[in-house]
Order: C-alpha cells, then sequence, then structure tokens
DNA sequence: GTCTATAACCCGATAGAC
DNA sequence: GTCTATCGGGTTATAGAC
C-alpha cells in the first residue's frame, strides 16, 4: 500500500498549490495593479510554471477574480449596528481602526487597481454597497445617502493615501490617533446638527 | 513675397499641433490611465500620426509629464490663507467647491494614473505638498501635520469618488450640498478642541 | 516636417511533448 | 500534472522615404 498521509490527496495538493499562486497574485496585483502585474510573473513568485497558472485559472481575468475574494468571503460576517447614529459612527471607526492597522491585501489589490480596471471597480462598487446602505440606515436625515457616500468617501480616501501612496503623515500615524481625530468629523456627518443649541430658548416659549 | 499672415510661423504651427496632442492625450490619460494609453491612440485622436507623436515628444513619458501639467502652471496662484484655521477652512472648502464644479483634466490623468504608475504618484506627491505646508501653517495644534493629511486626504477621496469612480451618490449631488456637509467635518479637523479651555490655570501661575 | 515600415520586445493564451 | 515552444497580438521606439 502506498503511504496516502504522507503526501496528501492530488486535490489537497492541488489547492495547495493553487493556494501559493493566489497569494502570489495578492502581492502582485496589490503591489502594482492589474495591468502591470503579468502571469508569468505571478508564476514566477510562487515557484511554478506559467503555464500551470493558465491550466488552473484560464485567464488572467479569473486569476484576479479569485485573488480579489476576501479569505472566506468574511465581508458578511462585519456589520454595522444601524440603531442610532451614534453606534454606528463608533463602529464605522473601529473598523477604520482595523484596516488601519493591516488591510487585507486582497483588498489593497482591489483598491490598486479599480482606477485602471473596469472590473476591479466593480468590484469595488458591489462590495461598498451594503455598506454603504447600512451607512445610510443610521442616519436620520434626509440626504442620509449623500452623507453616508461621504463618509465612505473619507474611509477609502485615507486607506488610499496610507498604503497605496505611503503619505508620509498618514503612513506613520498610529490607528488610533487617526480614528480620534476622525471621531468629531464623522460625528458630525451622521448626527446632522449640534443636539444642543447655544441659546436655549424659554421653557414655555 | 509669401503672405506671413495667413498661414503662421513653422513654429506656431508647431505649437498648433502639440498642443493638440497634448489635449488629446491629457483626455485619454484621464479616462484609462497611464498604461492603457497608447501613443497610437492618441495620435489617432489628435488626427496626426503615430510617428510625429514620437517625433515631439521622443518617449511616452515625456507625453505623459508635459500632459500632466497643468496649463501655464497656474498652481503657485490658489494660495490658501494661513492666518487663521477658520480662513483656512472656508478656503479649502471653496477650493474644493471649484473642483467638484469642474476638476482640470490634467489633473485627473495624474489622479487617474498615481496608483499604477510611478511618475504620476510622484507628481502628486510634489504637487501636493505646498498645499499640506499650507494647511499645516494654519492649524495651532502640535499635531497639525497629521490633520492636514487627514483634510487633504478627505478632498481628494471625494474628487476620486465623484469623478474617477462615478459612485452616484457623490457625482450626482451638488458641489455646494456637498461642502456643506464638509464644512462641520473640516471645522472639527482644523480647530481642534473647541477654542476656550474649560479650567483656566491662575494668571501668575 | 510628415508619414511608412519595421525593428525589438513584451504580453496572454494555446498546443503538445513528456 | 508539469513544462517547453510557439502563435498571434500588442506595444514603444527607430530608421528612413517623401
Amino acid at each position: 500500500m502506498t503511504e496516502p498521509r504522507v503526501r496528501p490527496t492530488r486535490a489537497q495538493q492541488r489547492r495547495q498549490t493553487e493556494e501559493a499562486i493566489l497569494a502570489a497574485a495578492r502581492q502582485m496585483f496589490a503591489e502594482v495593479g492589474y495591468d502591470r502585474t503579468t502571469i508569468r510573473a505571478v508564476a514566477k513568485a510562487a515557484g511554478v510554471d506559467a503555464g500551470l497558472v493558465m491550466h488552473y485559472f484560464g485567464t488572467k481575468d479569473e486569476l484576479f477574480s479569485r485573488a480579489a475574494k476576501l479569505p472566506a468571503e468574511q465581508l458578511p460576517a462585519e456589520q454595522l449596528p444601524t440603531d442610532t447614529a451614534e453606534q454606528m459612527t463608533e463602529a464605522l471607526l473601529a473598523s477604520l481602526a482595523t484596516r488601519l492597522d493591516s488591510e487585507p491585501v486582497a483588498s489593497l489589490a482591489v483598491l490598486r487597481s479599480m482606477l485602471t480596471n473596469t472590473a476591479a471597480a466593480e468590484r469595488y462598487r458591489t462590495a461598498a454597497e451594503p455598506r454603504l446602505n447600512q451607512i445610510t440606515a443610521a442616519i436620520p436625515t434626509p440626504d442620509a445617502e449623500l452623507r453616508a457616500g461621504l463618509l465612505s468617501a473619507i474611509v477609502h480616501g485615507v486607506i488610499i493615501e496610507r498604503y497605496l501612496l505611503g503619505l508620509a503623515r498618514l503612513a506613520d500615524a498610529s490607528p488610533d490617533q487617526i480614528i480620534d481625530l476622525l471621531r468629531p468629523c464623522f460625528q458630525a456627518l451622521a448626527a446632522a446638527q449640534t443636539p444642543p443649541p447655544p441659546d436655549q430658548p424659554p421653557t414655555d416659549s
């Protein structure tokens, strides 16, 4: 009998090299974007032949699509509370703090490519949409959709300048420092006007 | 004598076709980015031969560099007042309103390409630096540099989502609506905490 | 000054040997 | 399953005719 424990199943072996290819592809897509990422370079980084990459994924678009998927599609797990604007704001800040600490490389691949690749842009849109709806639901004003769009734009602007452009002022700061500065911004956007007006009218008027 | 008025100088003619090429290049760089822009397509859009583009600009990098320059380098003209944070904030909002109304296509070319082209990223950095310093100078807190970086990131995040990604919530809104919503955000970032600290120390201490 | 032809080099994708 | 060879296409850039 052949020892089936030591060298695992054909399918397992395949999944293993597939994962190595995907990891290399994610890294390169995140670093230089879709166009400048070549199948040949991905294969070399993964230690396999270029033909094998094509054999597994068929096309470069499919490779990008698979590489850009977050592991186990864990997105639906992180939901924002929509009860009050304050809760949503804090949850959004906490989510941003996590992303500022270590943004998944698959997300960076999408962000890096979304300005020059329509498939990446579409993936960005569909990934951001449920979150936009959650933010909108927590804001009690008629212009909630625009406010939610601005909050999302701020989050992504900060992440882009920190990770993709490496601007020193944002790249060197700590996540806590950034979210502490952004908290009043977010509260102003989510809570409409200031709760207590300065000069209180008489109680009976 | 040959009539020199009707058909202008050789140099003028050259400048004219050069400008046509640059306009076509700006448009294409802004729409699809550096990599997907080809010399051939630019030449066709400008109504000239591809070889002529190379003859004028020598290399694709030089063509991008020339196309990405704002006309007459009018950047130093728009300076932000650095006297008080309030003045700077309003000026920054006014500048954003103008850009939301019609962002120069040369700027869009840089923004579209900066995530996948190092020359574009470098141009973005050097163009943003003087403005960052002006914003910093108007903020009276020790973390002024980080606050300025966040303000800049917000501005560019909004512009990117509006023009380059075409997200509906930001693309359909009016500039005035957007800056009115962003005003409290910017004030919170620029003005630090509430001006009068609650407990004043004794005068002589 | 303008345009044609082509060189030299990449790429993604395919076919087939082993 | 893995790798080599190659096809067909694209690009920038150059050389040279008109």
